[in-house]
DNA sequence: GCGCGAGGTTGAAACGTTTCGAAGCGATTG
DNA sequence: CAATCGCTTCGAAACGTTTCAACCTCGCGC
């Protein structure tokens, strides 16, 4: 690999001079520059990343740390991140799983982005206290060297609820997330006070872990609770996952129709919710603006400037899934 | 930043011996080392990523390279990849777009994987010469430092053809894949091959992107081609995305059915294919698989042994976008 | 003719590791 | 008792950059 070194040999000239004509610096007579420029290129001359790394002290590389590799919105939040950090000069750098965490403190990254609940509050504030920037979306942290780009869940879950309940629907059944999701907890926090502000209103509480199967699992007893009322249900699913896994149980398993006997409503909008028939309510948000804003973020804390928690705002999708239903008189 | 200097202060012992220490060698004595170890672990060290790369010439780092991070496939891929890599030690870094290829020759990997038919390919040769190791999934590269696993499109293909072939269809229409992508080319020559050899069969080809779009727009020319006929028409959509996208034209825009005007069969078997309804008949292959073979192959071509071009099979999946159609007589 | 400043170039240290060769030292051997 | 050995430790070089401080060589003004 040709290095520094080779070069300054082949210009005659010292290793320095070699740098700084590299990195375009004025000091460097016009002529001697663009000699040397020349004979980089000829030869194929790349800096070594972790040379440079270890002087220079950044990588100009961020990290965004996932669950995995499957969910369905990451397209639009990676590029989102991606293009607001390109626009800076910025480089990401997606990983996934407990192993890969190793790179944060080996300081591969200039900063990291975090959106995954397994990742253990207590190792994130480690690794901000020894100095490392981090941006979190999937929980609230407060230190320094830890910001917030958090999701208005709140304010989603009272739009689902709401919605159902204006339906004329007052048996509702919602479908939580796994243990440790902020999200989550968030969305069931505000789903309780919604539902206590009416006091008519049935209500209750079924497991859920964001995925399909959950969903699915939950199916039995949402399709019993119609049957024990023999009238409508309203259903929320904390995710549209869960909410898809809710009408295949339905459809394989009973001959209950969404949109008249089960109303369903889900969060995410994620693209498969487009083409459920029938077409699945939820509650979407811009997933590529969450991106841009944690990116924004991230260079904002690299810079050293402050930064203030961003939240990022959510809106109703109606789909047939939810229908008006018919007044009992 | 604690440093393996600090400790070795600390502890009262040579940087040598601290780092002899740490990596574990038996050179040092027993209690020195475990003294150095609970120092170090105490001052909270972990090695300067940068610097070890610099100085052992290897980051247990591989790259990966996707056109974009939309692909509804790449979950079960990146997992297969992330999963044999991590049993070999090596962690997995998902890249995407032209400016992240700097990490290539800059040494950030030890290897890439590379699935993005927008990486020229003279720019792949270029890194192969200067000895970066690559194994490649979209294209036939020829070189001693790139080594492919490739899918078989050519029986996919085929099958799909012969698929529509056996309900009796003799008016095939094919959408086609994107100017530079290998797999879309391999697939449309095995379509020829396979329509050549049945003399009675209408063929047309139209263009195609491998987005919902670009089966969207097919879907008008489709549409005419059954209603010039007056009988059933096969459709052969090169990849599962522009088959959706062509059942989204239909169901908006004509009254035509699939599966019954419109026989349609797709290539990829991406999860919404299972959710629409009609079900999509596709191919399916296994993305794991083909992630593991990647991961198997970028493993030993970088301890230096010598590996082979491996294949990826694939299989018919039925669905109910494609029936028999009832014979003429 | 001397000092001075500017412009161009260089040497050397530093970043944080790894690793080779050697040194120190007590025990063993001939 | 000297040579040798094995075990443990250490010093120093090396990896490929960047960058500070110093240096040289002009031409200029006095």
């Amino acid at each position: 690999m040709v290095s520094i070194k080779d070069i300054a040999k082949k210009a005659g000239v010292s290793i320095s001079t070699v740098s700084y004509a590299l990195n375009g610096s004025d000091r460097i007579m016009k002529e001697t520059r663009e000699r040397i420029l020349a004979i980089a290129n000829e030869m194929g001359y790349v800096p070594h990343g972790a040379a440079r790394m270890l002087k220079k002290r950044e990588s100009r590389l961020v990290g965004m740390y996932l669950t995995d590799y499957y969910g369905h919105f990451y397209g639009d939040l990676l590029q989102g991140v991606k293009e607001e950090l390109g626009r800076r000069d910025y480089d990401l750098v997606v990983c996934s799983g407990a192993r890969s965490r190793r790179m944060i403190p080996e300081r591969t990254f200039d900063g990291a982005i975090i959106l995954d609940a397994r990742f253990p509050d207590e190792e994130l504030l480690q690794y901000a206290d020894r100095g490392h920037k981090l941006v979190v979306l999937d929980r609230e942290l407060q230190h320094p060297n830890v910001n917030l780009v958090l999701l208005d869940n709140k304010a989603g879950a009272t739009l689902a609820i709401e919605h159902l309940l204006d339906q004329g629907l007052d048996r509702i059944l919602v479908v939580g997330g796994p243990e440790g999701s902020y999200d989550a907890r968030q969305r069931m926090r505000a789903v309780h006070q919604a539902v206590e502000r009416e006091p008519g209103v049935v209500f209750e509480e079924l497991p859920g872990a964001f995925d399909k199967a959950s969903g699915y699992a939950a199916g039995e007893r949402i399709a019993s609770a119609f049957e024990s009322g023999g009238k409508p249900v309203g259903v929320f699913c904390l995710n549209d996952d869960m909410a898809i896994g809710v009408i295949e149980y339905l459809e394989e398993r009973t001959s209950l129709a969404v949109g008249e006997h089960v109303h369903l409503i889900g969060f995410d909008n994620i693209e498969l919710s487009r083409y459920m028939r029938p077409r699945l309510a939820t509650i979407d948000y811009s997933m590529r603006k969450w991106g841009a804003l944690a990116a924004e973020q991230m260079a904002k804390m690299i810079r050293g400037e402050p930064v203030e928690t961003e939240r990022v705002y959510v809106r109703l999708v109606e789909g047939n899934s939810v229908k008006r239903v018919a007044s009992e008189q």
